[in-house]
DNA sequence: GGCTAGGATATTGTTGAACAATCCTCAATG
DNA sequence: CATTGAGGATTGTTCAACAATATCCTAGCC
């Protein structure tokens, strides 16, 4: 056991929230949660305290815990901090360690070749893992975990995308060529790239959340 | 009562912590703490995972919990943390709501007055004022969030400056510089200031690092 | 003397039950 | 229709107990 039995808890409701058994909005009821994970109040409650360090779960005093939802002004806002954190690793991308940069260009391989299977669930993680990278580029640890739980927060969202096909497929290409200008040395170039993409990405988000809304 | 137990016992630990009477390394006991603040060893759990999660404290398994150290390996990356964070915000200043330019000029005024009266804690806590309003600019709730996280980390190792005047002092001079590159417009020079001021700060905490641990 | 094994001790991890405090529902009232 | 209040459900907190784990000390060995 090397795990405590919070930490399991915490995991198998991150499963559950993240495969959509448990949707955004959703309040986990601590004795019914409780008798279905087989664990005591107590211990349940350690659980929803590490779900709300990593914001997919939200505490209000004397009310419970709900899976959290992602308006239009936090997706902004979560968009915002991707052009910090990615924005500071495209800047450093000429002095990172080899290691760094291969792992941008093995995320849009991988992304490339989901997207030729047809697996446009695949295509989605392996997007996040480039846009991953590109904060890794930072060299930061901080800057990493930070980007961690803002890529979580953002997984959200994506719940309400109607066609993951739709929202993926333009962006293998972008990603594609923001690789090629970051190999290129051009980091100007990237930049203005990186936040193009960005903008574009955040406004079919948000036009997914209007829809949904109706 | 509008905060929970749970949350007054955080905060009152989190006082204990930058008070200095908690050193960095302390173990806390569940059973000691929680009969010196009354309050049950599961709610002092809970209090624990608050601070865990502004990372003011370390929870290791089976261990109990400890007040955070910072080594210097932890000490570089919050600086590197810190350029990224607070360069955004200095990029994002030509374009920061009025009220957002106004506080960084406010905290470099308050600084200037207790460095004039000699209160050099009090300059030490405008410097972070008016570092968290250079991030601000950014615009953005989750850099300010991550702001705090990150200066709360970085007062655990001020606990180990010998000499507040000493580390305080030569900043005074170079957050007006940089302020009023800033209002000047000038947002390359501000970056390279912002840079440099960093770097300097970092070399005074390293070498006061050095010096403690002997 | 120094090292290892093993057990006593202290601390954390987890549970279940109990009660207090708070929120929500909904019917009765004006 | 708005308000109020009783009742029920849920969370907040405590307590006591036991299990699991780490730490410390001692005895025995080389």
């Amino acid at each position: 056991m090397a795990l405590s039995t919070a930490q399991r808890a915490a995991t198998a409701l991150r499963d559950r929230i993240q495969a959509g058994v448990l949707p955004p909005g959703s309040r986990l009821s601590e004795e019914a949660l409780g008798r279905d994970l087989g664990v005591s109040r107590n211990t349940l409650r350690e659980a929803f305290r590490l779900l709300a360090h990593e914001s997919l779960v939200e505490h209000r005093l004397n009310r419970g815990v709900f899976v959290r939802v992602l308006d239009a002004d936090d997706v902004r806002d979560v968009y915002r901090m991707r052009a910090v954190l990615e924005g500071a690793g495209v800047r450093a991308a000429a002095g990172a360690p080899p290691a760094l940069r291969a792992a941008v260009g093995a995320a849009v391989d991988e992304a490339e070749r989901a997207a030729a299977a047809g697996d446009w669930r695949e295509v989605g993680s392996a997007d996040l893992r480039f846009h991953r990278a590109l904060a890794a580029l930072a060299g930061s640890a901080r800057v990493d975990a930070a980007m961690d739980r803002l890529l979580a927060e953002l997984r959200l969202a994506f719940h309400t995308m109607p066609s993951p096909r739709r929202f993926h497929e333009p962006f293998v290409a972008r990603n594609r060529t923001l690789a090629g200008l970051l190999d290129g040395g051009d980091a100007a170039a990237a930049e203005a790239e990186l936040a193009d993409y960005l903008r574009h990405a955040l406004r079919l988000i948000l036009d997914a959340m209007r829809e949904a809304d109706r």
